[in-house]
DNA sequence: CTTTAACCGACCCCGTTGGTAGGATTTCCT
DNA sequence: AGGAAATCCTACCAACGGGGTCGGTTAAAG
């Protein structure tokens, strides 16, 4: 797998605290419960995002989270680098952060050769950078909005309408 | 990381056999050699690329691999998917081939809730599956001749021509 | 002065990774 | 016939990371 269960809750937290109104705190227990989800884990998980400036926090009672910045100024690969680390095809592309992709496997002194799978990696890469890149956290709450049937209907007076055509959720632009 | 060593092993090892000629088996051993690389385990990832009918071999002395068909008709995907199984971006992804692309931890009989993550793990696996279809083995051994610089220079007379001009490595075609 | 919450660090179970070891079988060469 | 050179096959193992839990501390609100 390439993600692990914290990009998972991590992304699915954001989410939450991007349907709340800004600046004012989500708890971590409210999100916990909506989500079903450990919340000594969670706590683990929001202590990341924190980290990476992306989520501020209000501690006692009353405290929670809001997130940092609008949703729509936030790109997703922030939010998965924030949760996973960096995030690469082979071992190889890490280690260093500026120029010289070169495969470790060529750390051995005299061959000056590269790997034959460096152009794959490199182009898996991409591909994944661009996904994440090109997704806002606003399109990720526009989302859940669409498909959220209202999860245990608020208790009110029951009319009849019961719409349940499902909107065609349409899943373009990868 | 996304990719195991298995990969990385079993991609080299494809393009060795792609450099050859084809119809002549190459032995793991010498590959295991060329590319610095144990035997026993390299065993086991050959095994995969046999299984999924990525390359044929022939027992006994003068035995070893080559491909089963020519490289410019090998996608990479068909490499990764042979050596690490199914690859995706979260567990949801997986247990179900066709239909139903819902998170399973919305398995929970009463809501009917999507996953607000799903589209965002949706375009990661588009653009990963985008890169690993579009590149074919071909080439990656193309790329890989350009790159060799003769590792280890075979032993002739030394000629004073030591171009050191690098040509240009473009890794276009994300 | 109690409640609610963020914050912090240690611990732990378990499955996967990245191998190794040892053999069995098949084929070629002399 | 008898090696030698290969593929093939199964079992085993150490180490690491993932996915948490537990217990406690600090800070703010009422």
């Amino acid at each position: 797998m390439i993600f692990s269960s914290k990009a998972e809750y991590g992304v699915r937290l954001m989410v939450e605290l991007g349907r709340q109104s800004p600046e004012q705190p989500t708890s971590l227990k409210a999100i916990a419960e909506a989500e079903r989800l450990p919340l000594a884990y969670l706590e683990q998980v929001v202590a990341r995002l924190k980290r990476a400036g992306l989520v501020m926090s209000a501690r006692g009672a009353h405290g929670g989270y809001w997130l940092a910045r609008p949703a729509e100024q936030i790109t997703m690969d922030e939010v998965v680098q924030a949760l996973e680390g960096a995030i690469a095809p082979m071992e190889c592309f890490l280690t260093d952060t500026t120029e010289r992709v070169l495969c470790s496997h060529t750390h051995e002194p005299d061959t000056g050769q590269h790997c034959a799978t460096k152009l794959l990696w490199m182009r898996v890469q991409g591909g994944i950078a661009r996904s994440l890149q090109t997704t806002t956290l606003a399109e990720l709450v526009d989302f859940s909005r669409r498909e959220s049937v209202a999860p245990v209907p608020p208790v009110v007076a029951r009319s009849g309408a019961a719409s349940a055509a499902s909107p065609a959720a349409a899943v373009p632009a990868g």
